[in-house]
Formats: structure tokens, sequence, C-alpha cells
DNA sequence: GTGAAAGCGCTAACAT
DNA sequence: ATGTTAGCGCTTTCAC
């Protein structure tokens, strides 16, 4: 691959010269910027992103991180192509680092990250508490978290409104004449969780409707224990008339379990689920679901991330965007 | 961050005795290792992955691309899981393309990717024909295929067995007893859309079932096409007994379609997909699919490349993984 | 066993 | 308006 040198020598410039066309910056004169382009394109020139990179921190590397803590999710799938469509707009490549709910396996990533130089980065934190990447952001990484927030770090924030999308499910549910309402629970570790169990303890309380203890079950928000935790409320001697699942990835499990049982939906028991997928409608009986913008939570985060790595000073926002309940079928 | 001189004059040594011990190569006195390794822990330094790429093309820089046609998609979401568990394994960062079957935002992302001096390149290319793609596989950039080769070119291939895959499909349908068989393809750009057509063919053939030209349609391998020809099949005077869906997104465009209508399955139509996802089963009713190995076929991609960019000169190979189909109820 | 120094491709400050 | 040069952090000869 041809380099910078390569270009000032065809163009008989030093490259200094070629740098300033190639920025935009600086006095040049038109013919030798003609010459210069001429060279660029005749040796299919092309700027070295990693060169640049290394060069110095004032200027942008063009590269972000992205940190997921599961790309099986549908839910941070689109985030991710929400995220992705921005960066590829302005020019931003992005790692992507599935970590898989792994702890450890975050470390790393964040480590290699910074390793990385990238010019900042969206995540959506293992825990409210995580003490690397909260140092991170002190040291002055630009960051932007999704889905979850940095307690007592000044970081941008984009997610939704959880305790309301959920208060609006399980209103749903009352209000359809249910009364034996289960919740199952993704991991309690992550905000998100708690903050929907608020919205449903709300929603049933609001309604007077008694909380049942056996009907909230708590799992680690993914497909297995969807259908494990299904299975256990549906074994229960009074068992639940609806349920409320947690996230995508605990509907699906929970709706495997339904239907490998026989039960009919929603006349043997309706559910609603947090996460819409674009298939939700493929489903049989569609589903109802609290949609939350996955695409656009990624968008704006990208916006903001770009933002900040351009005025790091600006200070910080938490955009919270609104989710809405989309009734199909299955309640 | 600390850099290798920070490292090297707290440890009283040269950078080079430091690079020595990092790299693990060249002979360093005992004593002297212990030194700088404690220099390294007090100082938490890490080595810029950066320099070490821009110094040399002849060490690894550690970082990868995956250019995929489109995120959306649940096959290419379980490659793209596969490649990282293998990548991160070894080390190895992981640069995403996602180019929306877009073939000049995949020109770009190609740019942008030799430009960010990738070790090596996974890609699910446009066209059999990418002309830019081989271009640099000539130049001598690593690269494995998924789903799809490169005409006339030297790479790693690695996919699946699409015409066995798809006649198993259309043979189960056929020994269910149905006639009318739709078959709904992707992009005809796309090779594997043509061979599952092959496949198609080949079935109703050997059966001798007439094969009625109006019951193959071709879209573009999204979702909303998969919505848009199942409603023409089923609008047509005589509509087919039976679908099977060229891919995982036209399988659920086809679904919604089809509930929609209230129409039952497989009553009123059977429908086999092409992909299987880890919700099939949460489908209603559970869905009969060909299931394509897609995590697997990542980790091998994975694996060939690491392979290659060790040995770039070893021969390459085409790696064919078996296509499986899962009998469910959808049949 | 260890160090000095060149150089990867670029930007930016300083000269001219 | 253009050139020279000093790095960015690292690997890798080549000396000693």
């Amino acid at each position: 691959m041809a380099s910078m040198s390569d270009v000032a020598r065809r163009a008989g410039v030093s490259i200094a010269t070629v740098s300033r066309v190639l920025n935009n910056n600086g006095k040049v004169r038109e013919s030798t910027r003609i010459l210069i382009l001429k060279a660029i394109k005749e040796l299919k020139y092309q700027p070295s992103r990693v060169a640049k990179r290394l060069r110095s921190k004032s200027v942008s590397g063009n590269l972000l991180g992205v940190l997921i803590p599961d790309i099986k999710n549908p839910f941070y799938v689109e985030v991710l192509e929400g995220i992705e469509e921005v960066a590829y707009r302005n020019n931003y490549a992005l790692i992507m680092c599935n970590f898989g709910q792994d702890d450890q396996k975050e470390r790393l990533y964040l480590e290699i990250l910074q390793s990385e130089g990238i010019d900042g980065l969206i995540a959506a934190p293992a825990h409210e508490n995580d003490l690397q990447l909260k140092k991170m952001v002190k040291e002055g990484l630009p960051v932007v978290c999704v889905d979850r927030g940095l307690k007592d770090t000044d970081v941008d924030v984009v997610l939704v409104d959880n305790v309301r999308g959920a208060f609006q499910a399980v209103e749903h549910l009352i209000l359809a004449g249910y009364r034996r309402i289960a919740y199952i629970s993704g991991l309690s570790t992550i905000p998100s969780s708690l903050l929907r169990e608020r919205g449903y303890r709300e929603a049933l309380a609001k309604y007077g409707v008694p909380c049942d203890p056996v009907l909230v079950r708590r799992g680690d928000s993914k497909h297995q224990s969807g259908i494990q935790l299904c299975g256990e409320l549906l074994d229960l001697p009074d068992p639940p008339d609806a349920l409320f699942a947690g996230n995508n990835l605990i509907t699906l499990g929970a709706l495997e379990e339904i239907h490998r049982r026989g039960l009919k939906i929603p006349k043997d028991i309706a559910i609603v689920g947090f996460d819409d997928m674009y298939w939700s409608s493929s489903l049989n009986p569609p589903l109802t679901a609290v949609r939350q913008p996955a695409g656009e939570i990624g968008r704006r985060a990208g916006e903001l991330l770009i933002q900040r790595i351009n005025d790091p000073k600006r200070t910080s926002v938490q955009m919270m965007l609104n989710a809405e309940l989309i009734r199909r079928k299955s309640t």
C-alpha cells in the first residue's frame, strides 16, 4: 500500500504538503493541490488510520468501541445496528465487544479497547458500579451508556423509562381482567430488571391487586431461564393467568415452555413481553409487548458520543426515551 | 497511559529489553526480567496495540475484520458470535462491518478495513464476483468467506451444503403429502439462493412432482419481501399447500402474513424455513427448519483465518458443514 | 544479556 | 506556500 511519502515523491512535494491537502488545512497552491490529488489517485493512496491514531490523541482516530452484554439478545442487535449506522455516517469504525455477561471478559475487553486507542465507547456495563469503566470515564475517555448508567459518575446515558413501560404492560393486563400476574425478572444486578419490577408492583398496587411473592421469579436474563422459570410458575398449585416477561429472551423461553405444554395463549395464559422484536407479529398469537426503540437508542447514543468526542467538556445528559406498549393478540 | 519507555526508565533498562520480556524472545537475565515485570505491574502498563500494528506487517496486530450483509439476520448474528468467541480466545479484536446489502457501503468498509491494517478478514461478500475483495485476497490479505465464496479465487470458504439442505426440506414436504410447494427465494445474486432453488427443483424432480413456475418467487432476502411474496402466493387462484422459505427473514415475514390472514399452520399451509433460530421452538406451531450450524460456521471460519494468518502459504480449503432438517410442527 | 537506533505512516510546530 | 523535523509506541537489526 502506498504511503504519504510515495505520494509526495510522485507529486514532487514534501509529505507536509500532502498532509495539508488531505486534511484541508493550511494553504496550498491550487496547482500543486491538483498535482497531489492526481498522484493520490494514480497510486490509489489511502491514508493509514493506524498511523493517524498513533500519532496524536488530539486528532480523532475514527475508532469507537461497543461493549454489550449479549449479542444473542435482539435488543442489543438493534441497538448495535443503530450505532453502526451513525458511526458509519461519521466515518468511524466499530470494535465490537460482546462480553456475554462475563465480568472477566468485560474487563479484558475494556483493556483491549484502551489499548486500541479508541476515541470513545458505547457500553451497556455489567453493573452500575463497574469500577474499571468508571475509571476510564474519569480518565477522560468519552463514554455513553445505554440501557443502564454508572453510579456516581458523570456519563451520558440513553435508556428507556423502564418503570413506566412495565407499569403500562401490567396495567394493560389488569384492565383486561387478569389477576394472578407473574413477573419473570432478568438478572437482579441489572438496574432495568429492578425498575421493571417496580413498575410491575406499582401497577398492582394502583389497582389493588395483591402481589403474591411466589409469582415473582428472578433468573439470569437468558432464554433458558425463561423456560425454566415459566415452567416453575406453571407448576404452581395456583398458577398465574398472565405473565409479564422481563426481557426478549425470557419471553421467547416462556413461549417455548407454554407451547410445549400445549397451553393456549391468551386463553390459558396471557403474556406480555418487555422488548419488542421486528418479528413479534410472526409469533402466534402475535405478541403484545413493550417496545423499546432500540434502533433509536443506538443512534442517539452514537450521536451523543460523537458530540462528546468533539466537545469533551460538555455537560452530560441523560436521555430517556419512551417505551410504548404494542397491543397484539397474546393478552 | 504508561508507555514502554516509562517501564524501561523505572526498571533501569532499555526499551529493547522491555520489549524482549514482553514478547518472550531473546535472552533476558532472570533478575532483570523480574525487575521489568515489577515495573510493568506498578505502572499498570499496557502495550499499545496501535503502535504494534503500525510498526510491522510481519507481526500480528491482533485485529480482524468481519464483513456481513445484514446484522438483522439472526443467522449472521450467530455466525458473528462464533467468530467473536474464537477471536477473543486468541486475543484478536473485531471490527464489525455491516454493509446492509449495499455495494457502495461494502466498498467503503473494505477500504476502511484495509486502512485499519487488519490482519485478516471474514466476509460474506455481496457477490461471488466481488472485485475489490478479490483484489485484496490477491494482494495477500488473509480472508475466509462464509456462506458464499469468491469466483476464481483461492480463498478459504466455510458454508453449508445448500442444495442438500433444501432438498431435504422439500423432500420432507413431499413425503408428508404436499404437492403444491412454493419456494420464496432471497436475492438471486447470492449463490445460496440459487443453490437452494436447485435443491428444491431436484426434490420435486425426484418425486415427479411438477414444478409450477408461478410457485417460485424471488425477492431480496428481507423480512418485507417474505410478507409480500407470501401474500402473492396466497392470492393465487390455486395457492400452494406448502411453503419453502429461502431464509430466516423470509420465513418470519411469511409467518406474519399467514397469521395475519388467520390461516392455520400446517392445516391451511405448511411451512419449512431455511435457517433455524434458537427460538424456533417458541413459534406456534414450532417451526420445521433446515438448521445451519451458524455458530460453528463462525468458529470454523475464525480458526481457519487465524491459521492462515500464521501460515499465509497454506493451501486453501473449502469446508462444507452439514445442514440438518429439524422436524417440528409446522409441516 | 543488553542497549542504541532506525523506521512503520502520519501530524504539527517551526523554518524558510 | 512549502519543506524539515520531531515525535506517537513499538519491534528489530546491529553493536557491544
